[in-house]
DNA sequence: TCTGGAAGTTACAGACCGGTAACACCCTAG
DNA sequence: CTAGGGTGTTACCGGTCTGTAACTTCCAGA
């Protein structure tokens, strides 16, 4: 039983964070409504009750991993308060072991290759979270007194989303293993190009 | 009728072509055996004629990509023959314009998050082809006498791979706007830092 | 103790999936 | 002209998918 999951919560709560991580591992077409209701020690009905629709449980899922991921953002400033610098070194070392926990890339451009329909309630939702994603990278930048932050920011973040794509198709002893040599160079050669 | 691709050729070749579109513009799993050989104007028996399964046909249309790439290398060779810088250049506007062209990423990517059975057939492949790409750019980085040739060239390519995932969920307004701007950037520092 | 709502159970509808069998056709090489 | 291989056609198999209906069970709160 690769249980643990179940526990004792309430089933929309078991519903939802048993169909995140099966969406990350298999995929969102790889994985039928009857198995996650199974695994989540529920039954098909009841998830129907809580959700609309497997499109509805698929957005919010994208949403749960977008407040997760916005913890890991208020948790630098936490660990550094006010040393933008920091954060910002702290979010490469952050980003450099999730390359490494697992061979699955990004949840959202997992989702965004796999949901085609140009219409797709999901595909709205990704382009929102990641947006604020970049937002915050920017102001992280910005704030650490780097110029140019947004082209630095935007930068880090195709080499990770690049990193993350990679590992999926060339393992992590891929180009993807020299991720924080790369990111670190960048933020070096902009801090010296101009401000400070 | 969305056709054209079904002339007049031999059955094989129509079925390739047309599975190639369609997995391209709806992914793998988005289509049916049935939809790709109606498209191709043909039958779902003329195709299992072909082609022992639809892993097998996924496998070939891989490697018919790869095939299509490699061709796009030749060509800058023989666009600027012998001159490596130029060619590199080259590869930067030919992925740029990759990146406007449509808003799906890299089919092996966008195959490798669907398919994630550790040992699915196109695993294989995926990671084969994925490796002798990268082979060539470091070649062209190496043989432009640049200092450091296998880091630039795992940087551009992570950079390329992360912008084409970004197009896919931010489009052709986010960060990959800059790609143009960051790989040219990319390559005149590692050309200033080292060698020449 | 009673009641009402949440959750579980079973069965089903209707569609699609990958893959196969059997047979009719047509066109070309001999 | 004829034989045979490539192709087209139709029907089908067993399985899976999302989503629903009708009914039962359970449990907490009044």
């Amino acid at each position: 039983m690769t249980e643990g999951v179940v526990e004792r919560s309430r089933p929309r709560d078991r519903i939802l964070e048993t169909a995140r991580d099966m969406f990350h591992k298999h995929g969102i077409k790889g994985v039928g409504v009857d198995a996650i209701t199974e695994a989540a020690g529920t039954n098909k009905m009841t998830l129907y009750r809580h959700f609309e629709s497997k499109d509805e449980l698929i957005v919010e899922c994208l949403r749960a991993n977008a407040l997760k991921a916005g913890a890991m953002w208020d948790a630098f400033e936490a660990e550094f308060p006010g040393d933008k610098l920091a954060q910002l070194h702290a979010w490469i070392r952050k980003a450099a072991a999730m390359l490494n926990a697992d061979g699955r890339g990004c949840d959202m451009a997992n989702a965004a290759a796999e949901l085609t329909e140009p219409d797709h309630p999901a595909r709205l939702v990704i382009k929102e979270l990641k947006e604020a994603q970049r937002g915050r990278l920017v102001t992280l930048c910005r704030d650490a007194g780097i110029g140019q932050a947004e082209l630095l920011a935007d930068t880090l973040s195709l080499l990770f989303e690049g990193a993350r794509v990679s590992v999926q198709t060339m393992g992590t002893e891929g180009p993807s293993a020299q991720f924080v040599r790369m990111a670190e160079g960048l933020i070096a050669s902009f801090r010296g190009t101009s401000a400070g």
